[in-house]
DNA sequence: CTGAAAGCGCTTACAG
DNA sequence: CTGAAAGCGCTTACAG
């Protein structure tokens, strides 16, 4: 219950530094005004930075502020400009999921987000949203942000409904994983990258290479990055092999049967193409327990550049999207959204990022 | 250049919601209360659900507010308030680092603050924070945020030194992986997850135990595992074993060379408990390529529940802290200061997280 | 180049 | 139980 106006209250002269009286009150421009002997709208401009001020004010101002220790009262500046210098990045997760399952590819976006929106000298407020009655869109409604980054898995429909809902109510909404082509996204040049991964695949040598991923999955990706992969195979004169994984399972087991439905099948494979690193690393050791190694006897290529693969035995090829460019891309994006001008629709460039799980002729 | 107080002028009256006239002005509090034939301080009260409001009058002005589709501009309120609702959360990383090389842990733990103060009604503002001539923690001076919760990797002294700064001048600050000692922190309960580590490798029939850490890295953790293990195999009148890793590489390089040294020094053993998990995943290779199969002749527990042990050949046994437990704990100690309660320290707690490379009987 | 004044949109004593 | 008024701490036209 500590209610009141206490803020009204001034502890002690802000000029005397040397007592212990206790500080109750905010130091404010009019203080600093004051010290430096200016009125407080000088005080404003000068630490504003409008050139308007003269220099020999503007370090009398700011010997004040800094001898004050001074800080601007952001919550007055954003009241009176109406602007937040904050940017919202709503994280989307499962309903009921627990962090430590969550993707790691989408937590390295979040940090890329979060130092391209720090770079342009905007905070971010993040969230991570799954349980479908605890959506909170209303950001720009209570000035808490300029726009909002929702990035996420496709795999909670719900949550993507209502930011969708969100964004048509006209606030500034960028998208990265929205399974909603009327949402603005940015997204991986994925059918390039899948390029890359088969070229990659051919060139060491392999022919029979299948591909793990889904024409129907929620999460587009999956079905850009088969398609990468059927048209560089094509080119090759290489006949594609699509294998579907199957929905309603974690991404690793959802490798592992797709690698054991594969090995059951029969069919004749050097290689593995797969659409992401998780399920990569969910086949990898259904292979290895088969007994089939990796890479002497079949390659494997993942995407998305997890951590984990870096860790998996043999370490995993994969292809790495550009996390920086991805970052840079979302928050531009936005805050060109935000300044009123048209969204553009962009790819972000992907590399191949090669270790050992595709050198057939190494070791 | 959109610089102008257009935020004075109303578009229309916020009542005809039937025409098409572009809405160019912020729907206020005062427009709820005409709209409601009330004052705009009962509106005010009414929506913060002051119980001296009647519920009658109440139930009008929650009609006219969903109307009007208002919503309270939070700059407004905390301008007035002095209250942010906010808690600024710092996660420290290296100088220059690459997210996707950031510690999953870490993640994890951002994961679960976010979750918790979100279940108690706080926004957060999260920033990563490494070179070290862009730090910011002036959160409370700007009333962005009420405090900070700060956690990352003490391999950057200097954000430490600076966070400590920032705390001493008077802020609100809890910590998760602070080097300093001074600073208010909350940690797992290493020292408990050590003697269960090892106690469990002692129950599965191994004997020969070795423990690689460190008694003088500056991340404390390391030497509290080493002494809980050691403490534990005392208990058993078992000799303890310390390896320590090399500081100056990467977590998994120092966990590839710590095996190396073992395996060379020539000295016998048959289980490992290492410090932490993204060392046993750099370990376990080296044991498979000089033939030692983990878990029939040399068993393995890690700690910290990285995501990456549950993919690693074979999966890693662990001990996790309660991420939960540790989210909640910091924002609730966090909230106590705010609130003007002493500061109180807390071990979270951990469990054994039991996967193969432990599990000596079993195939 | 600088100052006086208005006003952003709330919450909360203070009266009634 | 409700209303009129003050004031949180800024930025920015408007004058000079």
């Amino acid at each position: 219950m500590a209610e009141d106006t206490t803020q009204n209250h001034k502890p002690h002269s802000p000029g005397d530094s040397g007592d212990a009286a206790p500080r109750r009150y905010r130091v404010t421009s009019f203080d600093v005004a004051a010290e430096a002997g200016v009125s407080q709208s000088t005080v404003s401009r000068a630490l504003a930075g409008d050139p308007v001020v003269s220099e020999a004010t503007r370090a009398r101002v700011a010997a004040a502020a800094a001898k004050l220790n001074y800080h601007v009262d952001e919550n007055a500046a954003r009241l009176r400009t109406g602007r937040t210098g904050t940017l919202a990045v709503v994280v989307i997760v499962r309903p009921e999921q627990d962090m430590k399952t969550f993707n790691p590819f989408h937590f390295s976006l979040l940090g890329s987000v979060c130092a391209a929106a720090s770079a342009r000298g905007h905070d971010t407020l993040v969230s991570f949203q799954g349980a479908v009655d605890e959506l909170r869109g209303l950001y720009q409604e209570q000035r808490k942000a300029d726009g909002m980054i929702v990035i996420g898995t496709s795999e909670n429909p719900t949550a993507w409904d209502y930011f969708r809902g969100v964004a048509q109510s006209g606030a500034h909404v960028i998208c990265w994983g929205s399974p909603h082509e009327d949402l603005d996204w940015i997204r991986s040049d994925n059918r390039g990258g899948a390029r890359l991964a088969t070229g990659h695949l051919i060139e060491s040598g392999y022919r029979n290479i299948v591909c793990i991923a889904s024409e129907t999955s929620a999460q587009r990706q999956f079905k850009e990055r088969w398609q990468g992969y059927a048209e560089r195979m094509a080119e090759e004169g290489l006949p594609p092999r699509l294998i579907t994984f199957e929905e309603g399972y974690s991404r690793d087991e959802q490798g592992r049967r797709a690698a054991l439905a594969l090995i059951e099948s029969g069919e004749p494979f050097d290689a593995i193409f797969c659409c992401c690193d998780e399920m990569a690393l969910g086949a990898l050791p259904v292979l290895r327990d088969h007994g089939i190694s990796v890479p002497d006897q079949v390659g494997m290529v993942g995407f998305d550049g997890i951590r984990a693969g870096a860790l998996a035995a043999p370490t995993l090829t994969t292809i790495e999207p550009d996390f920086h460019a991805a970052g840079a891309a979302l928050v531009d994006r936005l805050l060109a959204v935000i300044a009123g001008k048209p969204f553009e629709k962009e790819r972000v460039p992907v590399r191949l990022l090669m270790r050992k799980s595709s050198k057939k002729v190494l070791k």
